[in-house]
DNA sequence: ATCATAATTAACAAATTGCCGAACTCAGAT
DNA sequence: ATCTGAGTTCGGCAATTTGTTAATTATGAT
């Protein structure tokens, strides 16, 4: 949540007409004066001010960096108030992990180290690169409401967890109602697969699979991605 | 959409532990060679690898910019596929517009810009300032799904305009149910307004407000807030 | 009118970036 | 066996950034 916040924050920044503007927009969120700030920066209030003015036409990324950590870092010693008003609780959400790789894996890769079989998919699919991977309880995403819009990251270059699966009819079916597709469709300890699901799949030419992990060990071998 | 996506690759690089891979990852996903993208930037393919490569250890905002920039560009000349293979249709959504300000905004002057009445709120929080808004039209985000986990942008000191209002009852009471709040509500023309949306708003603390303009209006009025 | 705090500005030294060009590695294709 | 395209490495140099100190200008509060 606060590494998302920072991305947020430094994209803004970065690409702002005025990032000057934008980093003392973010300051006065936090409530912090330039003082306060350049403190916690180690450096004099003049630096932020600078920035601040657009004296400094072009930062580097890792002065941006320094400064929006220190904001959320700020925050989080103070009880984190800021930052968690920034985000809706979305409690009951289908959604278990989403992730982003900075790597492209090869989709076999990431297949055999999940123990997966594959129920559907030629070859030539196989060896393309994948960017990041969602986890979902099909049930909660398909009853609850629309989660369909969340399933994906930043890269539709990507591979989906469903997890609760019974006969993996209704996420293929979701997926082929959905206008972006992912490249790979795995199913966590599925009951049974229906014929139709590996049919929709091939016709949608997404490599479809079957592990018997669970969710906890899937999420901690995908940590070691990058 | 590109601004967003931009902002978003701006940022997910200046946090990045290796912001070279990352842009790499970037380059990739366009479909860009080093050589390809350096020309589209004007300069030698030495200085992408450079980066990629993380000689600069800190490059300016500028050259981030210049980078995602680019590939977006390039890849509208191009029809704009991987741009929005990223976003999801989502078009019946119930969201007409939302928008971040850099600078702070006071409440009333966005009240006063929009000929708004006040049906709701006390002095002191008047003057407090909003950092962006949401214009949502309340039928849809009722009725069609989960719309109140995407009202809010990034900071929740914003204005949420309802259009398509009738008592202006369940707006407050979506309000009311959720966790994050806004600052300002404002009622698009609304039919009537019911005496139990004014006491939420005052149980909420919350400026409520009904303006006679339609929602193109009050986007054209709103684009010069900054 | 005065005092404190916040913000802005100028001037300057040291470090770093941004870019080039040229040499180099590493596949694949011919 | 050689060629081609893609990517990597690096010395060099001008332009810019990073940070400091010290003086100056708001902005309130007493």
């Amino acid at each position: 949540m606060q590494k998302q916040l920072t991305r947020r924050m430094a994209g803004e920044i970065v690409i702002s007409e005025k990032p000057g503007d934008t980093l003392k927009k973010w300051r006065n969120i936090f409530k912090l004066s330039q003082k306060n700030l350049a403190s916690l920066l180690n450096v004099k209030p003049s630096v932020v001010c600078d920035f601040e003015k657009g004296r400094r036409a072009s930062p580097g990324i890792g002065t941006v960096r320094k400064f929006v950590e220190a904001m959320v870092e700020y925050d989080k010693a103070q009880g984190g108030k800021i930052v968690s008003s920034m985000f809706a609780k979305d409690n009951n959400s289908a959604v278990y992990d989403i992730r982003e790789f900075n790597t492209g894996t090869p989709i076999t890769k990431l297949i055999q180290e999940i123990k997966g079989d594959i129920l559907s998919g030629n070859e030539d699919i196989l060896e393309r690169p994948i960017y990041g991977y969602t986890i979902v309880d099909s049930l909660k995403a398909i009853t609850t409401f629309n989660v369909f819009g969340d399933l994906y990251g930043w890269s539709n270059e990507r591979a989906i967890f469903f997890s609760g699966v019974h006969y993996g009819r209704s996420p293929m079916i979701a997926i082929r109602a959905h206008p972006v597709k992912p490249r790979v469709v795995i199913y966590v300890k599925p009951k049974t697969i229906d014929k139709l699901a590996t049919k929709l799949a091939e016709m949608e030419r997404i490599v479809l699979v079957k592990t018997e992990l669970d969710e906890e060990e899937i999420v901690t071998i995908l940590k070691k991605f990058n």
